[in-house]
DNA sequence: GCATAATGGTTGAGAATGTAACCATCAACG
DNA sequence: CGTTGATGGTTACATTCTCAACCATTATGC
């Protein structure tokens, strides 16, 4: 059989399972698309972010960056500031609010994902995440521990988009 | 940090980074969405298949079943066949030239792949599949060794998509 | 300095997707 | 049998995404 054990698709499958729970919380219960909610995420751990640091941190394509982060500044959980050096870029921010509607979202996000991993003893749970961690390691992923990435300043393109 | 260790994000930055040399093999190079690709493989792999149990093992929801279907047949690379008891139901199955293409894109998808885990020893191998093998089991898929649907032969509903 | 290229970010058109509604057929039950 | 409900599959409409082009600004080369 060519496909189950094929890499692509058995991570395609499980990124889809393990999205399912968490997708109907922002989006259901907080309205938020897939990218606002990536966005707000990466900009409630760092102070203010460029759209750019957000391309890699998300990661995901600039377009859906750049409308993400317009959507959270209609709705007032963002705002952005223009850089003094180079008037090029914009700085985005949370703003009171947007932090508040975080810190109702995260919760029910970390609750999700730990119902969802109940079942897993420890020994599974530390399998898991060395096996991720392999691949992490693989591709350089800026936040892996033992990633070539860390040491180096220098960082790898960010990916574009899944398919 | 919030993020980086919170699974779903892991297993869909690792989803994208696969896929990103092998979509652009099938997308590209042979002008085919992921859900034609993926109907593609699992025609491949048996004789002929209905769409719904085309949902079951793509796995994707039937709507985009459907529309794969109907453009792999627009290309003359599948037939549909109606069903002489139950005349809701079509088989489908590929035609020698729908054959001939999935052998044409199979080794290109297999190097790949190949390529890109060439870096790891086979001690990190083990670990990846054995992690992803945890997952698997914890949500029950069809194929994954160990799981209860196999015996069983009641299957889980399929996800419908990652978001 | 002045053309050229590169970069940060946005916008628009067309394709892909999600959701729900919709036919056609089949099964269940009175 | 005739109604009701389930099932296989397709279609329609709205949303989202991709891809390319596009401004504005900043670096680079001469």
């Amino acid at each position: 059989m060519f496909l189950k054990g094929y890499l692509p698709y058995r991570l395609n499958y499980l990124a889809e399972m393990t999205s399912e729970a968490t997708r109907a919380i922002y989006r259901r219960r907080h309205g938020l698309t897939r990218p606002e909610w990536r966005v707000l995420v990466n900009l409630a751990e760092a102070e203010s972010l460029t759209a750019t640091e957000l391309c890699a941190r998300v990661p995901m394509h600039k377009t859906k960056v750049s409308r993400a982060l317009s959507a959270l500044e209609a709705r007032g959980w963002v705002t952005r500031a223009g850089d003094a050096q180079d008037r090029r870029v914009a700085h985005a921010r949370l703003t009171a609010r947007g932090r508040q509607a975080f810190e109702r979202v995260r919760p029910e996000m970390e609750a999700a994902t730990a119902a969802m991993l109940a079942p897993l003893s420890a020994e599974e749970r530390r399998q898991v995440d060395a096996g991720l961690a392999v691949l992490e390691r693989l591709f350089d992923v800026p936040g892996a521990v033992g990633g070539a990435a860390d040491a180096a300043g220098e960082n790898q393109v960010p990916p574009q988009r899944s398919d």
